[in-house]
DNA sequence: GGTCATTCAGTGGTCAGACCACTAAAAGGT
DNA sequence: ACCTTTTAGTGGTCTGACCACTGAATGACC
C-alpha cells in the first residue's frame, strides 16, 4: 500500500501529531468556558454528575476526575444529600489551592526558598504601604489583635507562628489587595511547617522572639503613623532578619 | 437512654464534627507526605495506580482521583505504556497551574481586575530593578528579540499581545526570582484572552500601539542603563497607560 | 389543616471489573 | 545477531452496583 502514496505527500509539515484530548479535560474545558463566559457565576450548580456524563457524552468517571481537578483549584465543590443544597456548585473562594501549589513545588525545589522570601518581600512591602494609606478601625484591630497575642508571655511556639502570620496576613488584608493579601496567606502558609520546625530547632528562642515583638511594633507603629515608606522598609528588614535569625529554615535536612 | 447522659457531658466542647474523609484526599495526602518528606524527587515514579490503590486499602478510581488533582497542581504526570516511562511521575514543573487558578477566579470574580493589575504592578516594578541589577548578554537579548518582533510593521493584534507577554516575561526571568517569573507569566496568561479581545474592540490601535512601543522602549533603554528605579516606574507608568488605553478590558460585556 | 413518622428519589462517594490503547521487554524464529 | 511476534504491565475509559446522605413527598393520625 505504501508504494501508492507520494513520499512528498507523507512528509508535508501539514501533517502534525493529533493530540488525544482526555476525557476529564474535556470535561474542565466545558466547565471552564461556561465559567469564562459567564453563564455560570459563584454559588450556581452544575448538573448533577450523571447528568453532566449524558450530555458531555464521557462517563461518570471522566467527569469525577474533571471535578476534582477543579476541587483542588477552589473552583468548585461537592456536598452529598437531596434538595437545593446537594450537587455541585462553583465555590465562593479557597485559598487551599495556592497553599497546597506553593507547599508542593517548594518542596520540590521548583522555587528556591531565597526567591520564595524575596516575594515574599516584595508583597509585603507592597501590602505595608497600601496598609498604611488606606487605615480604618477595622483594619487596625486585625493587626493590633495579633499583636497583642504574640506579645502574652504564656505562648508556645506554635501560637507564637500562627499569631505572626496572623499579623502579616491582616497587614496584607489592609491593604485591600485581595490577590495580594490571598499569595501572601499562601506564601506563609506553606512555609508554616519548615517554619514552626526551625523554631523547634532553636534551644533559647527569647532572644528571637524579642526581636521578632520589637519589629512587629515597629512595623505597626509606622503604619498607624501613615508612612508606608518606613512600614515597607522596616518588613523588609523584618523577614530578613526572621530568616536569617532560623538557620534550620534554610538547610532542613541536606 | 437520653436520661442516662449527663446533659453537660453533650455539651462539652471537646466534641467536634468527625471530619468524613474522602478517600482521594488521602491518597493526596499520602502523597504529600511523601513529597514533603523528601522521599519524593522531580522525576521519581509513584508505584502503579493499581499497586498504589492496593497499598493505600483504596479503590484504583480513589487513586486516579487524587493524581487527577495533583497533575491539575502541575505535581504529577502520567504516561501510557511500559518500561521506563511509563507510569506516574513527579513533574518537574508546569505553570499551567497557576495560570488556570487565576483565570477562573479572575472570570468568577474573585479577583477584582484592578487587583490583579496593582498586583501586576507591583511584581513587574520589583522584576524591573532586579533585571537592572542583574543584567547578562543572554537576558538583554531575550528581551531585545520580543521587543523587535514588537516594532515589526506587519504584526497582527494577537502577535503583538504575545510579543508584548514574552517582553514583560523575559524582564521577569532576568529578574533571577522563578517565583516571580511564574507569577507574572500566570497572570499575562490569564489576562491573554480579555487584553486580546479589548485590543480587538479598538477601531484604530495604531496609536496605542505606538504609545506601547514607545514605553516599551523606554524601559529597555532604562533596565540597558542599569537603572531599575526608573525602570521600575516607566514600568508602572507604562502598565497603568496600557490598562486604560483599553476600555473594553473593564467593562467586558456588564 | 397541621404535625409527625416513614418512604422515596436524587445527590455525590466508593468500589470492582471489564476492556482499550500504548509501549517496552521478552520470546521465538531465521 | 537480527527481526518479528507475543507478552506483560502501564494508564485511560467505561459500566454497573452499592453505599451514605438528605430534603422532599407521602401517608397516618389527631
Amino acid at each position: 500500500m505504501s508504494e501508492n502514496v507520494p513520499s512528498s505527500w507523507l512528509d508535508s509539515p501539514t501533517w502534525r501529531p493529533v493530540a488525544r484530548a482526555r476525557a476529564h479535560e474535556l470535561v474542565i474545558e466545558a466547565i471552564e468556558d461556561q465559567i469564562l463566559s459567564g453563564a455560570l457565576k459563584v454559588g450556581d450548580p452544575l448538573p448533577a454528575e450523571r447528568e453532566l456524563a449524558a450530555r458531555l457524552q464521557v462517563s461518570r468517571a471522566g467527569v469525577r476526575e474533571a471535578i476534582r481537578v477543579l476541587e483542588g483549584q477552589g473552583v468548585l465543590r461537592s456536598s452529598v444529600g437531596a434538595g437545593a443544597e446537594a450537587g455541585t456548585f462553583i465555590a465562593s473562594f479557597s485559598g487551599e489551592a495556592l497553599t497546597r501549589f506553593l507547599r508542593l513545588h517548594i518542596a520540590l525545589s521548583n522555587f528556591q526558598l531565597a526567591d520564595v522570601i524575596d516575594a515574599r518581600v516584595m508583597l509585603e512591602r507592597s501590602s505595608a504601604i497600601f496598609a498604611a494609606e488606606n487605615l480604618n478601625d477595622e483594619s487596625v484591630a486585625g493587626i493590633r489583635d495579633p499583636l497583642n497575642r504574640m506579645n502574652s508571655e504564656a505562648i508556645s511556639r506554635e501560637e507564637f507562628n500562627d499569631a505572626d502570620t496572623a499579623f502579616h496576613v491582616a497587614i496584607a488584608e489592609a491593604s485591600g489587595n485581595r490577590l495580594v493579601a490571598d499569595l501572601t496567606i499562601a506564601i506563609r502558609a506553606s512555609l508554616r511547617a519548615p517554619i514552626l520546625e526551625a523554631f523547634r530547632q532553636l534551644n533559647d528562642w527569647s532572644p528571637v522572639v524579642t526581636m521578632l515583638r520589637e519589629q512587629h511594633q515597629a512595623i505597626f507603629d509606622a503604619i498607624i503613623a501613615g508612612d508606608g515608606k518606613l512600614a515597607a522598609d522596616l518588613t523588609e528588614h523584618h523577614i530578613r532578619a526572621a530568616s536569617g535569625a532560623l538557620p534550620a529554615l534554610h538547610s532542613p535536612g541536606e
